[in-house]
RNA sequence: UCCCCUGUAGCUCAAUUGGCAGAGCGAGCGGCUGUUAACCGCUAGGUUGUUGGUUCGAGUCCAACCGGGGGAGCCA
């Protein structure tokens, strides 16, 4: 990511009256500063100083203020300070006398700018918490170590998903939230509605009248932008979303989320093993960059969250994706010497122990499974000449299991007629899915990323809860 | 939604066969120190998730409800 360097300051807008934790470390000894930022710590010295450990959030490492008690306000102000205060501190850099840090700022002046109520009910002081614990007080945990290095890998992750798809030619296509269709096919939705709950207006058959509501018909919040985008993907060839979707299921665990957001790319003139290529160079490209970017943060996951993550990174981006079909993915796990607690059967779903057993226990990788027998897989997907599979594809990862899946669209309006049929889908509800099969219809495929798994993963953090600001799950929807 | 575990101080957890409610961390005060997961001492802090039941007596046993965690399903 391009910071703006201390050069450039002087061209943007003077949002900046100070330095960010982040360039004060690469600034010259000597150089006088203003820091400003949330007191982690104070320790004082009989020696005549306080030492502060400031952080912004620009960086990982929080800096060290060495305050010395011959400050005007050093009785009053300084001595006051607890974990969570905001302040302004204006100083020299200076290399450190001490251990344990290059540079501090041998402050000047220090100022309150917001102080703690009361240090005895500050949500967050500094000691080891919970994840659990945490998630009640969302508000305040970005302050910590922990959900700081989160924000800042998953705004990096986000930042190179829209750069790795702007430079091979991608557009980034804004779909809807609401949709009108509930003909998506991928989960139970959430109802948009403005009718009066209480008092709704009724038809002569006694169903609810929804030509009263808000669109004039029933509405929803999206559970995926495909087959909107799969429109300007037949137009312009080569797009993307990336935005928030919603699922109403009643899901409990910790690899799921009510709302939550996901990259779709769709790509014109393309097969199924066209998107496994991007895929496959998305992710790793993402994963290198992290690596490289985000260094100080991934450091800190290495070290306190798992100890794999940075190898096991590092080992994907060395190594081809294994792929496998489905069909002789089902073969190899029957041969597998392992109680299963369902047995692996050609035409039912792979279940979680499969999976986990595919891409932990044989290839260590993450393994692609592709030509799902056409019976559990979504109308869409494009019919083999088999009869029997679709072009599906689902990425596998170590302990998260699925974090990309996508297919190969169902071109031939024939075909895809059938399939709506067969599985007993309105089929006027999609007219103008169809309309794309009828009016210049092209082989194309595409998948969908999921953005908090993907933030998991290369973090290592155990529930998907812990990655996003503020998580919506059933029965949550504080803050 | 199903199965298993769990709910005690601000946080993390103890509390013997049912018998006086405890510790560590955090917080406050004091001491020590160019400190840095600091260290030493003192102090404060509780309707044991809720409701009901069994019992002379319930944190402990029983029931229902509510929250949290792990696994499964649904998927990304």
């Amino acid at each position: 990511m391009a910071r703006p360097s201390l050069d450039e300051k002087h061209t943007m807008p003077d949002l900046h009256t100070y330095t960010p934790i982040v360039d004060a470390f690469k600034t010259q000894p000597g150089t006088r500063l203003t820091l400003k930022g949330w007191v982690r710590t104070r320790r004082d010295s009989k020696v005549g100083l306080s030492f502060i450990q400031l952080s912004d959030g620009s960086c990982f490492d929080a800096i060290q203020i060495v305050a010395p008690a011959d400050l005007p306000n050093y009785t009053d102000v300084v001595l006051s300070l607890t974990t969570g205060c905001a302040i302004a501190a204006t100083g020299t850099l200076a290399q450190s006398q001490g251990k344990g840090q290059d540079v501090e700022l041998q402050a000047e002046s220090i100022e309150l700018i917001g102080g703690i109520e009361n240090p005895d009910t500050y949500p967050v002081p500094q000691k080891r918490h919970t994840f659990e614990y945490l998630r009640e007080v969302a508000h305040l945990r970005p302050r910590t170590n922990t959900f700081g290095a989160v924000a800042r890998v998953r705004h990096c992750l986000s930042y190179h998903i829209h750069r790795f798809l702007h430079e091979r030619g991608f557009y980034y296509v804004h779909t809807p939230i609401i949709t009108a269709s509930d003909a998506e096919g991928a989960g139970e939705m959430f109802r948009v509605s403005t009718l009066d709950l209480v008092n709704l207006p009724h038809t002569e058959e006694g169903g609810v009248d929804f030509s009263d509501d808000f669109f004039g018909r029933e509405a929803f919040l999206t559970v995926s932008g495909q087959l909107s985008v799969e429109t300007y993907c037949c137009a312009l060839s080569k797009v993307y979303t990336f935005g928030p979707t919603f699922r109403a299921e009643n899901s409990n665990t910790s690899r799921h989320l009510s709302e939550f957001w996901m990259i779709e790319p769709e790509i014109a003139f393309c097969d199924l093993a066209g998107s496994i290529e991007l895929a496959e160079a998305m992710l790793k490209d993402l994963f290198r960059t992290v690596l490289d970017e985000r260094a100080d943060d991934m450091a800190f996951f290495n070290l306190r969250i798992d100890k794999t993550v940075i190898e096991t990174l590092q080992h994907i981006i060395d190594s081809p994706f294994v792929r496998i079909t489905y069909t002789d993915a089902v073969e190899e796990l029957r041969k597998a010497k392992k109680k299963w607690e369902f047995e692996p059967r050609w035409g039912a779903d792979l279940h979680s122990e499969h999976e986990r057993y595919l891409t932990e226990v044989v290839h260590k990788t993450p393994v692609v499974v592709t030509d799902y027998p056409k019976g559990i897989k979504a109308f869409y997907m494009r019919l083999n000449d088999d009869e029997k599979t679709v072009a599906a594809m689902d990425i596998l990862v170590p302990k998260i299991g699925e974090i990309v899946g996508g297919s190969q669209r169902e071109e031939r309006l024939d075909v895809l007629d059938r399939r709506i049929t067969e599985m007993r889908l309105p089929i006027e509800a999609y007219w103008w899915y169809r309309d794309l099969r009828r009016y210049g219809t092209v082989p194309h495929a595409g998948y969908g990323l999921g953005f908090g798994r993907l933030v998991q993963f290369t973090t290592g953090m155990a529930n998907i809860r812990d990655v996003i600001p503020f998580p919506r799950t059933p029965r949550n929807a504080e803050f």
